[in-house]
DNA sequence: GCAAAAGTGTTGGAAATACACCCATGT
DNA sequence: ACATGGGTGTATTTCCAACACTTTTGC
């Protein structure tokens, strides 16, 4: 039967597995990571091209087979290490997707991770060629499932963005208030008012100046700041926000 | 091998089945469900005695092995169903726990769904006498990760019970406001200012006046009111709540 | 008539919104 | 000098929080 190893050496011993899970009626588990980038003002996703042939041409989130002897945690980590050669990045789970058929080789239930890296991060290494960071806002039809998978996790983004600070991890280090402002908006889709946008940030006393300004911008630099999050883990957290739906 | 039969037929088959996945080296797949209900003012939580050895004496949520032909909800539904006799109740998956040794018979993944059933329901038969209703506040160790899975569904309800209307599935039909305050206190472990309540809900405009009252109660009864789910469904939904963390 | 909870409005403060002008920089 | 976005304050409105008395019923 499946030996406790690693399963993950190519794509041709994933469809060997999957064969052999579906001829012993067994479920399998894999983690399926959406990962989020931010660039030129829009929301971007990192993508790889199918290797379905059902599903040729179409495009699939980054995932794997769990393996026996890892967390679900570990297993997402190790997806999105191998791929962008990241670690310390922003993960986290979403849910679960069990439905019978969607996997047309094999009954697999898969758990959705969202992540959020910095597109323009030095360690960021794109290698494989088959790797696309695609637009969001162009992507119809995937792979699988995926596009579901997808849309829940931008769901799941746009009001977690807004009750946490995640954002910030799609962003460098240093950043400019329109910066983030252009994030919020990109994610939300929606327009914010600058000055409302500023004063609720600087409210919060998270952003740290770092006395340095924007260079390269053909107009007055702005400044820069850097998310605080010691302060906010000091922060205490209120369990009221007042019902309403 | 697994043969793709109900695996559910008692207590001595899931060993079994446990027992030959951790020979295989295969994953399994399980659902529990973390089911609330209502009750003397307080939230309760309905728990099975553990039937392993290593966890006798501990509670444990109502969970099972997932069938390879059904989908994860099915699951979750089967073990409500088969459990309380109920169906049309409210159920929602919550997320996936994998860790490697959360259960010391086999690698399990399970997904954990969060129910709320109303506990005097006329359809409800706890015919198990295993089973049992158990207050949350008084809850300490159980069997596996279940308190680790029992307080994430927890805080879970807690957010979500204020953004979604879904305490309704708690109580009858019919409730008066002071149940609803009741709850909703129980729920969040706070104390709620009657009038301001009062008002939230009435400006929502979703409770609809039945016009009868409460009986054998020992004083002034209160309007019984019934929530309108219909008007709840058309209600278009917010994008934008607001930044704040 | 007494105990117990139902029902009801107002007010002050905080937060969200809407809105317009001057400033610093690169070209 | 001008084009571009950076930076700032105020008035208005909306929402939330605090608070006390009268009414209805069962006993």
């Amino acid at each position: 039967m499946l030996a406790d190893t690693n399963l993950i050496t190519g794509k041709k011993d994933i469809k060997v597995v999957l064969e052999q899970l579906e001829n012993d009626g067994i479920i399998g588990i894999s983690v399926d990571c959406v990962i989020f980038g931010f660039d030129e003002n829009e929301l971007k996703v990192l993508l790889i091209k199918s290797d379905l042939k059902k599903f040729e041409a179409r495009w699939s989130l980054l995932g794997d087979l769990v393996n026996n002897h890892e967390d679900l945690d570990q297993a997402a980590y190790r997806v999105l290490k191998e791929r962008t050669g990241m670690d310390d990045v922003y993960l986290e789970q979403v849910r679960a997707f069990g439905e019978v058929n969607r996997h047309p080789a094999a009954r697999v239930v898969t758990i959705a991770y969202c992540s959020l890296i910095n597109i323009h991060h030095h360690k960021l290494k794109i290698l494989d060629n088959e790797l696309h960071w695609h637009r969001l806002a162009t992507l119809t039809e995937m792979a699988f499932d995926h596009k579901t998978i997808l849309d829940v996790c931008h769901e799941w983004l746009q009001k977690r963005i807004q009750e946490h600070p995640l954002g910030f991890s799609l962003l460098p280090q240093k950043f400019s208030l329109r910066e983030l402002q252009n994030l919020y908006e990109a994610i939300l889709g929606v327009k914010l008012d600058r000055r409302n946008f500023r004063k609720k940030f600087f409210s919060m006393e998270l952003l740290e100046d770092t006395h340095e300004l924007e260079s390269d911008v053909p107009h007055r630099p702005g400044k820069l700041y850097r998310f605080n999050y010691d302060k906010y883990q000091k922060k205490e957290r209120k369990k009221w926000f007042g019902i309403d739906f």
